[in-house]
DNA sequence: TCCTTCGTTCGACCATGATCGAACCTATCA
DNA sequence: TGATAGGTTCGATCATGGTCGAACGAAGGA
C-alpha cells in the first residue's frame, strides 16, 4: 500500500490538516537564526539531518523535557518554515526542509550541521 | 606612515591591550548563532562585512540605540569570536573575523548575510 | 590644564521566551 | 465502549538577556 501523507505547516494550523500540500515560507534569516539559537532545538534539527530522507516520529527527537515544551519547540521550528508536519499512516512526524532552506539561504544548514560534530 | 594595529579579542579584557595578538577561538556554533540571532548585532555584522578589508569605527555600526547598549553587543560578539577590537591610529574599530569564522564554520556567513539581501 | 568625545562598566528595569503541569483531542487497540 | 498513548493548547512561573542612565577612564584638542 501507499503511505497517506499530507503535509501542514501553516504557522496557524495547529492541528494536522489533511489534503493542502506544503506552501510555508522559509522565513528571514534573522527568524531562522532565533531558530536555531536554542539547544534544545539545534538537537533537533540535528537528529532530523541524520537520516533526512525519513521524517521522525516526534518523541525521538527530544529527552528529559515535557510533551508541551517539545510542542513549543516545533512550533518554532515549524514558523520559521525549517521544518513541516508529515502525517505517515496516521502517526505525526516531523520533517527537516532540507531543500528549501538551502535553496533560501544556501549553505547554512550544511555549515551548522558540520559545526556540530 | 604605518598604522599602528594592536588586537584584542580576550573576553576578560574589557579595555583594549596594546602588544598582544589575537588568539581568540570561534565559539561553538551554539554561541555564534546566539550571537547572531538578533537584530541589532546582525545589522553590526553586515554593516562590517560591507568593506571587511577595512575595520569600521564603533559608531558607525549602529542608530538610535544608547552607547551601552551598543557596547553589550559588542562584547556579545567579540565573545563569539565573530569579532575583534583593532586599535588604529588611536581610536578603536571593530573587524569582523571572516577568515576565522569561515575556518571554523564554512559557509556559515556567506549564507547568513546573502540571506540579508 | 580643562574640556569634549568615545567606549566601557555597573546597576536597574522590563520584555521575551523556555519550562512545566493540567486539560483536551484524536487515533489506536483491547 | 473504555482505556491508553501521542501532541497540542493554555496559564503560570521563572531565567535570560536587551535596554537605558549614570559614572568612569582614556585620548585628543583648545
Amino acid at each position: 500500500m501507499t503511505d497517506q501523507v499530507t503535509r501542514s505547516t501553516a504557522t496557524d494550523v495547529c492541528t494536522p490538516v489533511p489534503g493542502l500540500p506544503a506552501v510555508a515560507e522559509v522565513a528571514p534569516v534573522q527568524v531562522v537564526l532565533a531558530a536555531l539559537a536554542d539547544p534544545v532545538r539545534l538537537e533537533m534539527v540535528r537528529r532530523m539531518a541524520v537520516s533526512p530522507e525519513r521524517s521522525e516520529r516526534c518523541s525521538a527527537l527530544y529527552d528529559d523535557i515535557g510533551k508541551s515544551t517539545a510542542s513549543h519547540h516545533f512550533k518554532v521550528l515549524r514558523e520559521a518554515g525549517l521544518t513541516e508536519r508529515t502525517y505517515v499512516d496516521g502517526t505525526l512526524h516531523q520533517r527537516l526542509r532540507l531543500d528549501e532552506v538551502e535553496e533560501r539561504l544556501p549553505g547554512l544548514l550544511p555549515s551548522v550541521l558540520t559545526g556540530l560534530a
